[in-house]
DNA sequence: ACGGTCTGCGCAATCGGTTGCGTTGTACAC
DNA sequence: GTGTACAACGCAACCGATTGCGCAGACCGT
């Protein structure tokens, strides 16, 4: 029977010695009776467990991990739980750690350098077996300094610009192949006759160059030699996505590519303000593969990125490392293009046209 | 001076006792400094916190919330981080907790109980000071009995059917007013000509109950006495929003009041495919005011939910609730109709007429 | 010189589990 | 009868902080 002691006072939390004492053995025998230790007779558990089921006992995470030096909680941080693809990467990454027994702290860093660091103390204090890091501006060397480079992860759905001059392993990447997204987008666009192919950026931010690097160089292997258009944001403030699109539709190219399918979408809605048809005036191709991209109007061709996989490998990965005692992998996620209604194909010759490649 | 102790072993973390030692004063002395203790010499409290970054000492959050029986932690239960809804309310609530100095832990419940109970477990087991649980299946009641009732809040972003028939107060709540955002929506339909309106289900679930009850006596209120259309799922399994939009197009109503914006945007693409204009032909409204409703094709006229708002009320107030020891409030938030493309005014008489409104 | 009041700090208990090691009890062999 | 092996369990230390209480020394008044 449980002691309720008749008044209504804040009721005492039960304790593994009050499990002990109900099932009248001593709290070792009861801490290890949960844990189905064979020492324990099946007897003896079943009767500890029972009486730990009876008072509703709850152990305290605190006083376990303090003793065993592991929380069996992960430190996950992200730039913004609103994104739909950084909410796909926090979806996938907080199943597969609950599947396997972790429990997950995230902390949006608003791609602030402060705020992240913060977010990284955060994780420290609470000693989260393993971290990981979701786009964000704090460099690897930063990031190292402040939680074990063991326990430590990357994921990059948008871009991997950190990694390149940062020697050969910072810790574990999850990372995207831009570069095969890019020619699988710039590939489609060409083999359907488009060859005024202009790159939308999406601001000064580093992921940003990765991208528009990738399709600039896709470009020039496809032999489209005209000199690629990029519309990148001035150094200082932001361009609305209307003010973009006036200064699009006044030169306008046959298809443009964009940073990402946010980008895209917004860009067909300001260019339909303007009275531009998309394909029908100019095709567009986004990135990411986000749900919307699906059902806009018109839906939207993309270069998929497979954000919930990556979320789940990340978690995945870094349990394994944790558990191992080894450095989280690092794996290079392909991407494919989905082809939908934005891009068309154009009524020309698809074969290279020579006034175009010039001296190809 | 760091030792390092030459060697590369797995550096011993570094503890108070540490801390203290190199300050030469006592772990308590330390411990009160770090705290900013009046009763310490200011003296020695910086000579505490110049040893603390000198050896860059990390406090253990585990120790020390098993002595103060508080983790600065909440937890945070929702179906789904994928959903922008969702995403939005997340996001509000761990900014909001972070700038009051807690953190949070992430569950997602997916809409099952099994795991909506394990997600309560774990909050338990880390004694989160509070607990909010975002648009579940849980009961009230099931819920009071896996947490402390005092520091849980519901929050209900999409319904709120689940405290009808619960007393006078489960815990705090923070809920919206379907009936007014509903009545908004069908007054702006009604004023603008519209009569034979329908509403869109989302399905068997609860929610889409409220809203189906609160869209139809909105209806009834403005004497829109032909019997509401309501387009159901079937009980069993679901209807993919293209055997939905068959099924009105058939017989199509001037609009769709629709369950919330992810399925009136569905139905608009679906609609789309079977050659039926948006609004031309029908005009749509949703619920939510999720960010994409602002830019799709046409631009959605919703029903706009604050999610944000909610999300972090729901953090301050549990926060409160905590720290002063009452109950979390009960909020009660205004839903407002924002206008755009996918409703227009009938080229009708918009005064009530005659044939349609019966024995008005 | 001596009692009283502060100020500044340290001792040791405490939070709630886990675990190395030791102890008890029984069975079995010799 | 005694030694040995093994199964089942208990004692007490430990994890890393916080904090109630007490104590030493400085300072002051008389």
């Amino acid at each position: 029977m449980i002691e309720n002691g008749g008044a209504a006072e804040p009721r005492r939390r039960v304790l593994l010695t009050d499990v002990a004492k109900s099932a009248k053995v001593s709290d070792s025998t009861a801490s290890r009776a949960l844990a189905d230790d064979q020492r324990i007779s099946l007897a003896t558990r079943r009767k500890v467990k029972a009486a730990a089921a009876e008072l509703h006992y709850v152990p305290n995470a605190a006083a376990r991990s303090l003793r065993v030096r592991r929380t069996k909680t992960l430190g996950l941080l992200l730039p913004d739980l609103r994104d739909p693809v950084h909410g796909q990467v926090a979806s996938a990454f907080e199943q597969e750690a609950r599947q396997r027994g972790y429990c997950v702290i995230i902390v949006a860093g608003e791609k602030d350098l402060a705020r992240e660091r913060v977010a990284l103390r955060i994780f420290a204090e609470h000693r989260t077996d393993g971290v990981a890091i979701v786009s964000c501006v704090i460099s690897p060397k930063d990031a190292r300094e402040r939680v074990d480079p063991d326990r430590l992860i990357f994921v990059q759905p948008d871009h991997r610009s950190l990694f390149r001059s940062d020697g050969p392993r910072v810790a574990g990447v999850i990372q995207t192949d831009d570069a095969g997204g890019a020619r699988a987008a710039v590939d489609h666009l060409v083999d359907n006759g488009y060859r005024r192919i202009a790159y939308v950026g999406g601001g000064a931010r580093a992921s940003n160059a990765v991208r528009a690097e990738a399709v600039a160089k896709a470009l020039r292997d496809r032999g489209i030699r005209t000199a690629p258009i990029s519309y990148a944001n001035s150094a200082e403030g932001w361009r609305t996505p209307g003010d973009l699109a006036a200064v699009i539709a006044a030169d306008l190219p046959e298809a443009l590519v964009c940073y990402d399918d946010k980008l895209a979408l917004a860009l067909m809605d300001a260019l339909r303000a303007l009275g531009v048809r998309v394909p029908d005036d100019v095709g567009i191709v986004g990135f990411d593969g986000i749900p919307f991209a699906g059902i806009s109007n018109p839906r939207l061709t993309t270069v998929n990125v497979p954000s919930a996989e990556m979320g789940s490998a990340a978690a995945s990965s870094l349990i394994r490392a944790v558990q191992l005692g080894t450095v989280p992998e690092t794996v290079l996620m392909p991407l494919d293009l989905v082809v939908r209604e934005s891009t068309r194909t154009l009524p020309r010759p698809a074969a290279p046209t020579k006034e175009r490649t010039a001296r190809a």
